[in-house]
RNA sequence: CGGGGCAUGGCGCAGCCUGGUAGCGCAUCUGCUUUGGGAGCAGAGGGUCGCAGGUUCGAAUCCUGCUGCCCCGACCA
């Protein structure tokens, strides 16, 4: 490609709403531009490195057996209805009507449209297993659209769904899909870590996310000093240490004016949040307990995700209200504590080794001194309730928890039979009786890769892309070549050797002076760049600069082709 | 959804409080000079000041409503 041919769209000036170094730098290099709130468009700079990342996807889906489909974006209401998504899903899922006022939504994922596919093509065992994927426009309308393409409403996703005959069957399509996105992120060359998860609202049980690593992530990641073991901050088993001390003071009642948060509690007892129980009331599942209480250790927090999960617990997690509260203690949040209280009470496992701790009186500016679990009040009922912190121990029992910021940018699943079961996809089985597929889902955020890549790859004159989704991956920068036929011709050789020997080369023919030249294109990130000048085609040399390369090289003009490859390949 | 803020050439902003000919930087265009790290000088073009009402002789400026966008907030026991 040659510049004067090419749109080049980069700026001197940050846009004033881009607040992380992904957004900015896409903006500054002219890889996107917004169009509203989580809308952008790919700019050709910008869509060549979406191409790039969906050429490496694609490579691998086929190589594990998948096979491409493209879908709609637009899905009637009927199938969400079918699948009991249109009422669960809220309002991330962006509704429309056509003009017979009909219900349709922009999909924001495709798990009801496959299995319809599959249902009414496949037939028996023998067309199994299966493994459709696209690589499409999906929507999400977020409460919070942000970060340029790390956030957007309208993105690019790639979702592959496999089913199968049998649990075993899934799991090996689920491996392969596993081993697969190894492989993708491998070739992209990004550091990122596999982590165990929890599946969330898509449904179903075991899942795993793919997470680049980057102080900007939105995620948690914890990993383990002493094995692989990997999950996030919504997963982590949070393993107690130590054994309950044994109780040494009676309980005593504390005056406590004003005090409401751990925080007031430390300062006007003077003992450690360690020391302080937290007593959360949340909305129950059933009518029968409406209210649930759940303690955590005063410097612990509450997991929201493992708090949902407990099955008298109501999804999604909801604090109890000033009357719910009011409803089952003598007092309000704040001063809420377990004796005595009579509705079901779930105790996080670290703290129930707590002895002669603190608590809410369940009495306002009250609370409890030396209390103890057994004695005060019956033993409690574990639970892993809480988010790890960096330095618990390791759940396989070697190391200790590590805790990093990283940004999910896939995800698969083992969905199981949720969705077959509810929209009814069986084959027949040898046995000819109907059976109901066990379905995996596998995604990949395309363009959120690439906003990844770029947090984890830039310094401050720009990007820097890995080679394999670079836009080129080399740019010849020729000095001053409408003065000089010397240089546009030995420049213009040399983008044609590279560009018969198959690389992505742009030649910046572009009339500008040099200093403009070299900002622009490492500002865009381009891996590699030669420069040609009169002094030194003089001495019959190039000159070769990497882009994280502090100086350049010189090197003989006939050595360039080889030299990139050389580079390229290692 | 709650709170805060913003809306003025393509982009970034000033002007508004105290109403009276709309300004700056960047970008763009022309010319001359310059030429290995985002050049200099001279000149030019480009805005019904988000929308709708109101107050006023007169509104970017004051008032009301609307719309769009941005930021903060979902650990409170």
């Amino acid at each position: 490609m040659r510049a004067s041919e090419f749109f080049i769209g980069t700026t001197k000036e940050m846009p004033n709403d881009a607040e992380i170094i992904s957004h900015q730098l896409m903006m500054r290099a002219g890889f996107i531009r917004r169009l509203g709130s989580g809308l952008y468009t790919w700019m050709p700079v910008g869509l060549r490195v979406v191409r790039k990342i969906e050429a490496i996807v694609r490579e691998e889906m086929a190589a594990a057996g998948a096979l491409e489909l493209l879908m709609p974006a637009v899905q009637p209401a009927e199938l969400w209805q079918e699948s009991g998504r249109w009422d669960k899903y809220g309002p991330e899922l962006l509704r429309i009507s056509d003009r017979h006022d009909r219900d349709f939504c922009v999909g924001p994922t495709h798990e009801e449209v496959i299995t319809d596919i599959v249902r009414r093509e496949i037939r028996s065992y023998k067309q199994l297993p299966v493994n459709f994927y696209q690589i499409q426009t999906k929507f999400r309308d977020e409460i919070r659209p942000r970060f340029g393409a790390m956030r957007a409403r309208e993105f690019i996703m790639k979702d592959a769904y496999s089913f199968d005959i049998d649990e075993a069957g899934l799991q090996k399509s689920f491996d392969r899909m596993h081993a697969a996105y190894v492989r993708i992120f491998d070739r992209i060359g990004l550091d990122y870590r596999a982590v165990d998860a929890d599946s969330g609202s898509i449904g179903g049980a075991t899942s795993t996310e793919f997470h680049v690593l980057a102080d900007s992530g939105e995620d948690a990641v914890v990993y383990s000093t002493g094995s692989d073991y990997a999950a996030n901050m919504e997963k982590a088993a949070a393993i107690p240490t130590g054994e309950r001390a044994a109780a040494t003071r009676s309980m005593t009642r504390v005056e406590t004016p004003g005090v409401h948060t751990i925080d007031d509690l430390t300062n006007a007892v003077g003992q450690a949040a360690t020391q302080c129980l937290k007593t959360l009331l949340v909305k129950g599942a059933s009518e029968q307990a409406p209210v649930i209480a759940l303690c955590v250790r005063g410097d612990h927090e509450l997991n929201d995700i493992k708090a949902e999960n407990l099955p008298e617990v109501a999804e999604p997690l909801s604090f109890a209200d000033a009357t719910a509260i009011r409803s089952v203690a003598a007092c309000d949040a704040g001063s809420i504590g377990p004796v005595g209280l009579s509705i079901p009470l779930f105790v996080d496992a670290s703290a129930a080794l707590m002895a002669d701790f603190v608590c809410g009186a369940n009495e306002n500016n009250v609370h409890l001194g030396g209390v103890n679990w057994g004695r005060d009040l019956p033993e409690p009922e574990v639970r892993d309730l809480r988010n790890v912190v960096e330095g618990d121990p390791d759940p396989t029992g070697s190391g200790t928890l590590k805790i990093v910021r990283g940004i999910e940018v896939g995800h698969i699943f083992q969905l199981g039979t949720t969705y077959s079961e509810a929209l009814n996809a069986n084959v027949t089985d040898e046995g000819g009786r109907p059976q109901t597929l066990l379905m995996g889902c596998y995604g990949i955020g395309v363009t959120r890769v690439a906003a990844a890549a770029i947090e984890q790859n830039h310094d401050d004159k720009g990007i820097i892309w890995p080679e394999a989704i670079a836009p080129f991956e080399v740019v010849i920068s020729p000095i001053h070549a409408a003065k000089s036929d010397l240089v546009r011709e030995a420049a213009e050789n040399l983008y044609l050797e590279m560009k018969h020997a198959g690389i992505d080369v742009l030649l910046d023919d572009r009339p500008l002076r040099p200093g403009q030249m070299f900002a622009d294109m490492e500002l865009i990130g381009i891996p590699h760049r030669f420069v040609v000048s009169d002094k030194l085609l003089a001495a019959d040399q190039f000159e070769y600069k990497g882009r994280r390369d502090a100086d350049a090289t010189l090197i003989p003009r006939g050595d360039a082709l080889e030299q990139l490859l050389k580079l390229r390949a290692s």
